[in-house]
DNA sequence: GCAAACTTGACAATGATTCTCATTTCCGTC
DNA sequence: GACGGAAATGAGAATCATTGTCAAGTTTGC
């Protein structure tokens, strides 16, 4: 649980906000080409480094796509969630499920396993698409 | 749902004995190396091409590390169901969980997604690490 | 056996992500 | 406000899993 502490810089400000714009999830690639098409540069190893201290203080949650690109999003919830995520337009609606927590843990339980996580993604074509 | 038809090789063959005789999952680059030592050489891209050819024919499963690499394995169970991976030993647990596909069918629908797809792992230590 | 179609494998190419390191910016201190 | 050490930035190189290329080897139906 160490906490990064970076020093809040123009670039990571920018970074923050091109993510609060959109509702989907968006790759280190994308939000820079965004940034620079806003006039804001940033150079592309700057939006990584944010992205990565950002998921890693949970300000930010992080999925993979079937690709294996690494897709991020400021959500609403601050607690633990999960996604439905639109596979055309990259659109997310946050999503919880209670008892798909109890289900992991009782099974991660009752095989002994400790210090679990779990990923759980939904993809499919949402009804705009 | 254009089924692949391969013709029989004995590199194909190699690949998927390989695979049987693990509990854990693998990655094409381990499964490559792994065969070299046991003396059956077969070409990485063909391992690639098998491994992927198989995934397509759900004769195996595919899930992504934490690190973004694809692993496969040879699974006891036909039916959809997910995993309980152990991140220090790679060891799987096949589990299965009803509610979860009930809950991610109903939150689809109730959201007006189609043609969904769901991920789910669970990744933690198991009792022998 | 034979030709057409498919598969293989060595190697190159790709592409996202990370690393390097010289330069710039931040921040507490004087 | 200027200073100095620490942290952040960015351009480009490096990494590395995965995919593409294509000549040579295999398989299959006839
Ligand atoms: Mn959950
Ligand atoms: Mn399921
Ligand atoms: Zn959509
Ligand atoms: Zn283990």
């Amino acid at each position: 649980m160490t906490e990064t502490v970076r020093r809040p810089t123009r670039q990571q400000a920018a970074v923050l906000a091109a993510l609060d714009e959109v509702q989907e999830f968006m790759s280190a690639q994308q939000l820079h080409s965004r940034l620079r098409e806003q006039g804001a540069s940033v150079g592309l190893a700057t939006v990584y480094r944010t992205l990565t201290a950002l998921a890693a203080d949970d300000e930010v949650d992080v999925l993979r796509t079937d690709e294996g690109e690494s897709v991020y999003r400021r959500c609403a919830s601050e607690d633990h969630h999960h996604h439905l995520v639109c596979r055309a337009c990259g659109r997310a609606v946050e999503v919880d499920g209670p008892a798909v927590e109890d289900w992991a843990a009782r099974v991660s339980a009752a095989h002994g396993f400790r210090d679990v996580r779990h990923t759980l993604e939904i993809f499919g074509t949402c009804d705009r698409c």
